[in-house]
DNA sequence: TCCGTTCTAGCACGACTGTGTTACTTCCTG
DNA sequence: CAGGAAGTAACACAGTCGTGCTAGAACGGA
């Protein structure tokens, strides 16, 4: 707390004015790392419609994945951040269901990237979709930490990711 | 340290005679994580190395790639504990350094089952080594993740793990 | 101008933390 | 039996922690 006022320009009592506990402060930052992957995900919306609408489902696809994963600074620290969480989502109630909510948002992206190629053909129609969709979001996760752990580069998880999706297409 | 002098039925200076510092402990503990996963998974060596013999590569890559996810309540507890530290071996260079031991482990382990599978003939050669080392890897982590956090059930994170492995005997 | 809201700051309390130190017991070996 | 090593315990210290509480500043509308 003393860390985090510090670092806000803020004494103590400022900051718990706005904060009226750790938990609240903790729960909130949260939150706002929700808020921003929403707002930058959300942002591309209308040029990703477009796309879709010239034939790029692949590219849109491949886009709208990378959205919620590490490849620049600012989420990259994201998702160090949300990995600090961690340890104390499998034991806080309010926070165990924070990350469940983030990680159902995400299945879903996954879910409808892998319907989405379906539809256009993208995809092999064989393939079960809800099993697609677990090892989609399997994988985007995967990459995702070892990209903050630093041990796989944004090139690398880039062409895992490409590699993926374009498997999906393979009869 | 209090919480595990008091699990242990110790007193704070008997710990202290053990461990002359927390970091000292908890890269113990680390240590002791990686200790049991590597026991667990040389124990079926042998029995591996006669299925393999026998043709059964696909079961014993299965077998192997399973031996570091959390399929039993034992294993998810390491899981979970493993994941405790994360957060710490983001900043802590010890950490970090035995994070980034433990990852290269799971890493070769994976780029073996990948490089097993080609030498038998069931993965398709037009395939790159590196890359699929690399995505496996990224799966393996990945629903290791989920599972820890109970967003996928086991069944469901062994179907994924074998629906993929079979996928990259595809041509 | 007055007054309530919004914001800021400071202090102090009680609890908890890791560690340094000392002393005692247990046990094995020479 | 003597003595040293191994192990255990207890205490205190210096910090840090989150929080409760109070008081004052800044600001905006009546």
């Amino acid at each position: 707390m003393r860390e985090v006022a510090r670092e806000a320009g803020l004494s103590m009592g400022s900051l718990r004015y706005f904060f009226d506990s750790q938990d609240g402060l903790l729960l909130f930052a949260m939150q706002e790392v929700m808020r921003r992957v929403r707002v930058r995900f959300d942002a591309g919306a209308a040029a990703r419609d477009a796309a879709i609408r010239r034939g790029k489902t692949f590219d849109v696809v491949i886009g709208m994945l990378e959205q919620v994963m590490p490849f620049d600074d600012e989420r990259l620290i994201e998702a160090q951040v949300w990995q600090a969480f961690a340890p104390r989502a499998l034991i806080d109630p309010q926070m165990r269901a924070m990350r469940r909510q983030a990680d159902d948002e995400v299945r879903e992206l996954c879910r409808q990237c892998v319907f989405g190629l379906q539809a256009v053909g993208l995809m092999d129609p064989g393939r079960a979709v809800a099993g697609e969709t677990e090892r989609l979001w399997a994988l985007v996760d995967g990459l995702t930490l070892h990209m903050l752990t630093e041990h796989t580069s944004r090139r690398t998880a880039r062409q895992a990711l490409r590699r993926h999706v374009t498997e999906l297409g393979r009869a």
